[in-house]
RNA sequence: GGAGAGUUGUCCGAGUGGUUGAAGGAGCACGCCUGGAAAGUGUGUAUAUCUCUAAAGGGUAUCGAGGGUUCGAAUCCCUCACUCUCCGCCA
């Protein structure tokens, strides 16, 4: 969430920033501003009458020890008198203090000044491209074809065993899966990433606390008897492993990594973005997550986008990264690249990473903080990125790499994967 | 799922109604001591919030979470979560 502090020292230019992300109700700061000024007030009459109580209340015990029972007895009337002025305070906070938290967290993160103006996918700037466009060959097909054929994935069992969007992975492409997931953790705890492999289901506190609650409450499969939701991301699990967590200044930057099955609803998908492997409900990724000085933030956004724009190099795929408009971008990030590889049959590029700075949007909500040199608590700054999303990375290693006596493999994972190439059985 | 025990500050650990935000110890920080270090010794060592904001000082809240009893709760009662032991079930 946003800090209360941000929106009160400069809520005009709060409201030009969550203007860039076409958030509506500007008016909510003003909103806010007033529920805390109403805050202040309360708690203020609250405390002072409150220590009244306390006061009163040792001196009753001084008395009582003393045997002064009628003076203590007086001294209870008027503890009672001060109480029946404190509940009706007291409900009144417990209103204004949610209904302040309730609103604070509609805002959206505020957009960095590096976010490009624009409402659409369109209005995204593309920073950079990479690689080349392969050359296919006359008889090349999309990968849902390519995984019929050579007995890859079977998309009609995942349908009879539980539903569309929960492909069966068999064969050479089963281990081609696995092959991916260790060469990305591999890469990954090389650079420096400490290796996790965390709960696939969270509680409402943990959903709360990247953001995915209240903002995305339908798009989690949520398990109602035990009250716990399908992580969407490894991004939730791990980066609530410093919730509530004080830090040390050398402790930063805290780098992480997972890899998890996402579980995503994926509810008003349709058509054919979710032909094939393009959108599933349950699919395979690799996490990178930071905690990180606040000062730092940007240049390690950078240093991210860099890591995984090396991964995706060593798989030899055409790429592009794109930093999105204020329109195109999520609920609690700042500035946010987005990888898309080029899916050669299908000619359509497909998003497979997307790697964001929150700045402290995240870790208000969690309070991940860090004691600075001069003994000053201050939330951290949190980051984090896919390196990488498997079913569109596999989608275009098949559609780019196909011949007409199998598919290739790039060489940073023949070795995983324990062969060249993909032939048929 | 059943029965019992437990959850206190960075850690260990005392505390069954009254200056207890919390004994004692360890750790850590700073100082003294020392040629230097160890030992010894002194001081300090939570978070949030309000007043105020430049700081100091003060108030309030927090002893797993939430509620209740009471003039007063870490201490009593209720609900929930988690941990441990035994039983049951089970990969």
């Amino acid at each position: 969430m946003l800090q209360l502090s941000v929106l009160r020292h400069n809520p005009q230019q709060v409201k030009e920033r969550l203007a860039v992300k076409h958030f509506k109700e500007v008016d909510l700061v003003d909103a806010i501003i007033a529920l805390d000024d109403e805050r202040k007030k309360l708690t203020f009459g609250f405390d002072e009458t409150k220590a009244k109580i306390n006061t009163a209340s040792k001196e009753i015990g001084a008395l009582m020890s003393k045997g002064q029972k009628e003076e203590a007895e007086e001294r209870k009337k008027e503890v009672e008198a001060l109480k029946q002025q404190l509940s009706p305070i007291q409900e009144q906070l417990a209103v204004v203090e949610k209904k302040l938290n309730d609103e604070l967290i509609r805002l959206p993160n505020l957009p960095s000044v590096k976010v490009p103006v624009g409402k659409t996918p369109e209005d995204n700037e593309v920073v950079k491209t990479g690689g080349s466009k392969p050359q296919l060959y006359a008889g090349a097909v999309p990968h849902w074809d390519l995984a019929k054929k050579y007995d890859l994935i079977d998309f009609e069992l995942g349908n009879k065993l539980t539903g569309s969007g929960f492909p069966v992975y068999k064969n050479k492409g089963a281990k081609l899966q696995r092959a991916l997931i260790q060469y990305f953790l591999d890469y990954n705890t090389l650079a420096g990433y400490t290796e996790y492999m965390p709960p696939l289901m969270v509680n409402a506190a943990s959903a709360y606390g990247t953001g995915q609650l209240p903002d995305k409450e339908g798009q989690m499969y949520f398990v109602p008897v035990d009250e716990l939701y399908l992580i969407p991301t490894a991004e939730v699990p791990v980066t609530n492993i410093y919730r509530d967590v004080i830090l040390k200044e050398m402790d930063l930057p805290i780098k992480m990594t997972a890899y998890t099955p996402c579980f995503r609803r994926e509810a008003g998908s349709y058509g054919k973005d979710v032909r094939g492997l393009n959108r599933l409900h349950q699919f395979d990724k690799v996490e990178v997550v930071q905690l990180v000085h606040p000062e730092k933030s940007y240049d390690i956004l950078e240093e991210m986008v860099q890591h995984v724009e090396g991964l995706i190099q060593s798989l030899g795929l055409p790429y592009r990264i794109l930093r999105l408009c204020g329109g195109d971008m999520g609920f609690t990030s700042a500035l946010t690249y987005d990888f898309e590889v080029y899916s050669a049959a299908q000619d359509k590029w497909l998003e497979v990473s997307s790697v964001s700075n929150f700045e402290s949007y995240q870790t208000a909500r969690m309070k991940i903080r860090f004691k600075d040199a001069n003994g000053k608590t201050q939330l951290v700054h949190s980051l984090n990125g896919s390196s990488l999303a498997l079913p569109r990375i596999l989608a275009c290693l098949l559609e780019n790499n196909q011949t007409e006596d199998g598919i290739g493999l790039p060489v940073a994972l023949q070795a995983y994967f324990g062969s060249e190439k993909i032939t048929a059985l």
